[in-house]
DNA sequence: CCCTTTTCACCTAGGTGGTAAGAT
DNA sequence: ATCTTACCACCTAGGTGAAAAGGG
């Protein structure tokens, strides 16, 4: 399924006419398992991390582009998709549920682009950079915990109207 | 509107390491304007053409791409949309109804397609060529002249389903 | 008279949380 | 007991020709 809120970033400093591919993966924020406890309303570790999973990158759709192109827009990454399938072969990021997840943004040189693919770690080196908002950090679920995650996703979600009072 | 049925090309001889635009436009196929006599089943000329419309192009939305990209699908034009409103502002191929037209494939070399835009003329020269296929020869209407073309859409086109007994 | 525009019901395609059943 | 899966009604978004209304 797809992350939401989406993230939505918006890029500066880059040179306009270079080309640049723009990607996200997600890395976990930690070695722990989580499990939310209701009567206090706080996710409490429940052991260590399960084994990892297959990495995967989201290539922006309109990659490659000028840092221009890039700098006019905002850049929305709301047809990322999860999935908790470590199998999946339709190139969606996996990852296990109930574990604490930092999505990442990567700004990479076409030149340096040549090896990226949707199932493969993102290079790094120069021409690479990464950025990471703790912010934006979450945690993973199958069912919504917390009725005030629900209420935002009804509410915010325009696929969701349907569950709106 | 879509053009249906879309055109769909297969490409052979690029250079797979190559990048390329590939593009379609529209062009009359002469200087007549048509009307379709029932009885007869046949379109006569009907006039001289209208003026003609600004120049659009279609620039397929996998652009670009590298030669072994290309070659290795199908490409189907078939998000192409038509317009005959001559002040159009989504980027639609504009034409005249009850005119002929022939569409053309163009394939361009990344470096030559610097100043390909939806609202220019392809360029031509070294690094640019086109096709057409006389059999994709159409003319244009507002509403169909004949009851087995509205046939053949609506068996063809899965969005006309609704219109199938 | 002939062509064009507008609106509509009916589709395709796919993104929501709810819910009941399944799994561990 | 807790988490996951499969299916569903209900949406968004947008592509069909029919039919009625509009226009020169």
């Amino acid at each position: 399924r797809r992350m939401f809120p989406a993230m939505r970033v918006k890029i500066s400093g880059l040179d306009p006419h270079q080309q640049y591919y723009i990607a996200m993966d997600i890395v976990p924020v930690d070695n722990k398992r989580y499990r939310y406890v209701y009567h206090s309303s706080k996710w409490m570790v429940a052991g260590n991390a399960d084994s990892p999973v297959p990495p995967r990158v989201y290539i922006h759709p309109d990659s490659p582009a000028s840092g221009e192109t890039w700098m006019r827009q905002v850049i929305s990454f709301d047809k990322l998709k999860l999935t908790n399938n470590e199998l999946d072969d339709q190139g969606h990021i996996i990852l296990h549920s109930m574990h604490k997840y930092q999505p990442r943004v990567h700004v990479i040189r076409k030149d340096c682009g040549d090896d990226l693919s949707p199932i493969k770690p993102i290079p790094s080196g120069e021409g690479v950079k990464a950025f990471s908002f703790p912010e934006t950090v979450f945690t993973t679920v199958t069912a919504y915990q917390n009725q005030q995650i629900t209420r935002l996703k009804i509410d915010r979600n325009p696929f969701a109207k349907g569950f709106r009072d």
